[in-house]
RNA sequence: GGGCGAAUGGCGGAACUGGUAGACGCGCACGACUCAAAAUCGUGUUUCGCAAGAAGUGAGAGUUCGAUUCUCUCUUCGCCCA
């Protein structure tokens, strides 16, 4: 027998132990049945789950469950992206060993997981951390090595000179180190690439096929790819001495006629001429202050270096300066280009700078020919003036071609495709990370690590130091002997994105040991079909995915997989109100004290707090709430019902206590209704007194359905709350045990994904001896005889008039003309039009 | 500066292909139970108005018998890129 309030704990319990158990959620090839593969990016160990776990997980569960249920074969896994700075941040710290550190909260979060009640098969865990799973990552690395898709070049990283360490652009705070407080420095080094560009192409174009992912994600990527039109120009340089010419891309070469300097990267070749001027040294030096970030370089004050050399416009012949700039990028183009300050605001600032002569080639009207740019450059539309051959060209649609046609039959210049995608720099300086499966010979050269003797695996270090390489300094590690021949490691690991491009296939075949994945697991559960996830993940881990599923199947037969996730779904973050007391110090929600709703006090002392805006949650605004805590005062179910229930999945949720409160209430009315309609299930009356009940389940599972399918969980929370006030009406009637019985247990297989305890534990008491699968609706059950005809007047809604469905219209104006509410609309009016929608309304216009 | 998106009660949010705006929840108010409180249950809750009624989905226009929904202009906010 049900007792009277539910006892989520031992309920929740209960049923975790079962599903363990039994293995419920293990997965396995069944190609009698459709595959579903239902992922959430997976988590990194920080110590405890927070919200966004909560949520995503939530998300992911809802959608396995009611798959499963619908007869697809599910495969719902989870693991740990465990290597990281976090964890050796915190090991140099606390001069710990970060894989002891890494597990123990590993060891937390799982348990802390498995107390929401997630469908997940659990065998199939992997960790990114573990020999077992980077040791083939390193074969990765060594196969893309031998398709080309790998190389080494010098590239800059933010330096800090005390830690002796590289920086990550976040831990640069205002050019200085975040830690030590030190100047960085911009320095040098020679680091590995994967070279995602040669996609780029592919990239770009497969985002059109992705039909089931956001579209703002694949504009985000798109623009991230940012492919251009434009044109490869040469310029004559004199004296030609060092070089003869310089080529440059520009997007907008009919703006040429306006050019008036050309501008290098400081790392364009032709720098090696000057690097015995102190001048051009310390210009060099005032560079690298200015971050590494496009950003930090877009907002830097523009500065020049006026070299010897003048560069001739091919079109006129004009000798323009040349001058090294801090602006020009190496990555783009060739590290050179050309300055119509006119048109381009950062060459309209570098012309004022430097007195350089400023003629505009662009009139927004055609025929104004004294346009001129004063104060800021002009980058609209418009017409082409001052150029010649080219005046009078639209701009930009035909003063472009015409331009690139002009320079290709000159032999000047041609037409070129530029990606602002950059190749994938993969080496850090870190020791936490998979290391990178190559040697050096005593010339320097890089060697791959034959395959026999992966894993490279990391030298245990009992206690990080907080300064420098750990790899380094590890010296009975980093020299090694193959064949005889002394090498060194290469000590550098791989980018932890590096880690996370590719789990996705492993857990198709989390234990394989010979290769990273199985080819037929592969080709059953591959592509994941519903990727769930935060937005900021938007650019570089899906694309770093896209890339290795791009490069795994280059030059592989076998492997037909060119998109690794048909399906995204972003959520929103979870947000809650900020606090901090009269010093401005933030205060946490759970010491304060909630006085009416609005006002709050501090808990040891009861001073005023400042309520400030809602945001998301975070640690260093101490706005956070502990998953945990919540789980074990009101149980997996409320929170799952909770988290789903205030905002579409999509969009930011606020977290709140009367939230929360509200759904654990929720839970034990359920429970409570359950109770009832126990006792009504004993009544067994002998017939039913109406059709009412299988109405109201059929309407429900039609809803419910719709909903689920289309990610709107927060309408299907509320069609649950609907159905709540629903059924409480309906155990005031008769029906019989059956009636009651066939609708409930479908109500009850309904609830599954959102609620699985409490739902199981109401199937069991049934003692229904079935299978639980998702129920179907009957479409006819819910046809009405009647229904209330809307009755417009001037389209304004005047009654509601209760009749038969398929009523003709003049059966119903009969009726109209006989409501007195609505007669002295039409008395003594002319009935103008009548608008007649059958089944729905009727609009007289008089 | 460019791109994408959003704007609906006191709050979070519903409204299928244009057809009853405000589902559902929170909050609030009143009532029942109680010596009392908590819990629970019930009723109400867009605004103005005693009412009949009128107005109403960021602002302004347009298309339409009819617009939260479609088109245009503007305002504000958010995100991404610069």
């Amino acid at each position: 027998m049900s007792s009277e309030r539910y006892n989520f704990k031992e309920t929740e319990s209960k049923w975790q132990k079962f599903w363990e158990k039994n293995k419920s959620f293990s997965a396995k090839i069944n190609k009698e049945k459709k595959k579903f593969y239902c992922l959430e990016m997976f988590p990194y160990p920080s110590g405890n789950i927070h919200m966004g776990h909560v949520r995503n997980y939530t998300i992911g569960d809802v959608l396995a469950r009611y798959k499963s249920l619908n007869g697809f074969n599910v495969l719902h896994p989870m693991g740990w992206d465990s290597f990281g700075m976090p964890a050796e941040n915190a090991a140099r710290q606390n001069k710990l060993d970060p894989k002891t550190w890494t597990e123990t909260n590993i060891a937390n979060m799982r348990s802390q997981l498995k107390m929401l009640g997630l469908s997940i098969d659990w065998d199939r865990e992997i960790s990114t951390c573990k020999p077992e799973y980077y040791r083939h990552q390193q074969e990765f690395f060594l196969e893309l090595y031998d398709k080309g898709l790998v190389y080494r070049k010098e590239q800059y990283v933010n330096w800090d000179p005390v830690d002796q360490t590289v920086l990550a652009n976040e831990q640069v705070i205002d050019g200085k180190g975040w830690r030590s407080g030190a100047t960085v420095e911009r320095k040098k080094l020679n680091q590995w690439f994967f070279n995602i560009s040669k996609f780029s192409n592919e990239l770009l174009e497969n985002l059109n096929d992705l039909k089931e992912w956001p579209n703002k994600v694949k504009v985000m990527q798109k623009n991230w790819i940012g492919k251009s039109f434009g044109c490869e120009i040469k310029f004559n340089i004199e004296p030609s001495n060092k070089i003869k010419e310089i080529k440059c891309f520009t997007t907008r070469p009919d703006t040429l006629f306006g050019m008036s300097f050309l501008a290098l990267s400081i790392d364009h070749p032709l720098s090696k001429f000057y690097l015995s001027d102190e001048n051009f040294i310390s210009f060099k030096k005032e560079c690298s202050a200015t971050g590494t970030t496009e950003e930090a370089i877009a907002n830097a004050k523009k500065i020049g270096f006026k070299t010897d050399l003048f560069a001739i416009n091919p079109l006129n012949n004009e000798k323009v300066p040349v001058y090294f700039a801090n602006f020009v990028l190496m990555d783009y183009g060739f590290g050179a280009v050309f300055g119509c300050p006119a048109h381009d605001q950062r060459d309209f600032d570098f012309a004022k700078k430097y007195n350089l002569n400023i003629k505009p080639v662009v009139t927004p009207e055609l025929n104004n020919k004294k346009f001129e740019t004063v104060d800021a450059a002009y980058a609209g539309p418009g017409y082409i003036f001052n150029s010649s051959f080219l005046d009078g060209l639209k701009c930009p649609e035909e003063s472009i071609t015409k331009t690139i046609e002009y320079l290709e039959k000159k032999n000047l210049g041609q037409k070129k495709i530029n990606f602002r995608l950059k190749d994938w720099g993969i080496s850090r300086q870190r020791y936490w990370g998979c290391p990178i499966p190559i040697v050096y010979d005593e010339n320097n050269n890089p060697k791959k690590v034959p395959k026999d003797m992966l894993p490279v695996e990391l030298p245990k270090i009992d206690q990080l130091e907080p300064t420098g390489n750990p790899l380094d300094k590890a010296n009975s590690w980093k020299h090694i002997k193959i064949n005889g021949k002394k090498f060194q490691r290469e000590t550098d690991t791989l980018d932890t994105f590096v880690d996370s491009s590719w789990y996705f296939l492993r857990f198709c075949s989390p234990n394989k040991k010979d290769y990273g994945f199985d080819e037929d697991e592969v080709k059953y559960w591959m592509p994941v079909d519903q990727y769930i996830g935060g937005i900021e993940h938007a650019i570089l881990h899906l694309l770093y995915s896209r890339f290795f599923m791009q490069a795994i199947s280059y030059k592989n037969e076998r492997i037909k997989i060119k998109e690794p996730f048909k399906g995204l779904f972003t959520q929103g973050m979870v947000c809650h109100e900020t606090y901090k007391d009269n010093n401005n110090n933030w205060v946490s929600p759970d010491e304060t004290v909630n006085l009416d709703g609005k006002r709050y006090l501090k808990k040891d002392n009861s001073i005023p707090i400042k309520v400030g805006p809602i945001e998301s949650m975070s640690k260093s605004k101490r706005n956070t709430i502990d998953p945990a805590k919540i789980i074990e005062n009101f149980g997996a179910d409320a929170v799952r019902l909770f988290i789903l229930s205030d905002s579409p999945p999509e969009k930011d949720v606020q977290w709140s206590d009367e939230g929360i409160e509200a759904a654990y209430k929720f839970i034990q009315k359920l429970w409570t209704l359950n109770n009832k309609i126990i006792g009504e299930v004993g009544e067994n009356h002998p017939e039913d007194e109406n059709k009412d009940l299988e109405k109201i389940t059929n309407l429900f599972i039609k809803k419910i359905s719709n909903n689920l399918d289309n990610f709107n969980y927060n309408i299907v929370i509320a069609n649950i709350h609907e159905l709540y006030g629903l059924l409480n009406k309906e155990i005031i009637k008769k029906y019989t045990k059956k009636t009651w019985i066939e609708n409930y247990k479908k109500i009850m297989f309904c609830l599954t994904p959102i609620l699985p305890h409490l739902s199981s534990e109401i199937i069991e008491n049934l003692n229904l001896n079935e299978e639980i699968v998702w129920p179907k609706y009957n479409d006819k059950i819910l046809i009405e005889e009647n229904i209330a005809y809307v009755v417009q007047i001037n389209g304004k809604k005047r009654a509601l008039i209760e009749t038969d469905k398929n009523i003709t219209e003049d059966n119903l104006l009969k009726l109209i003309s006989n409501n007195s509410s609505i007669k002295k609309y039409i008395d003594n009016k002319e009935i103008k039009r009548k608008i007649f929608v059958p089944g729905k309304l009727i609009n007289i216009i008089v």
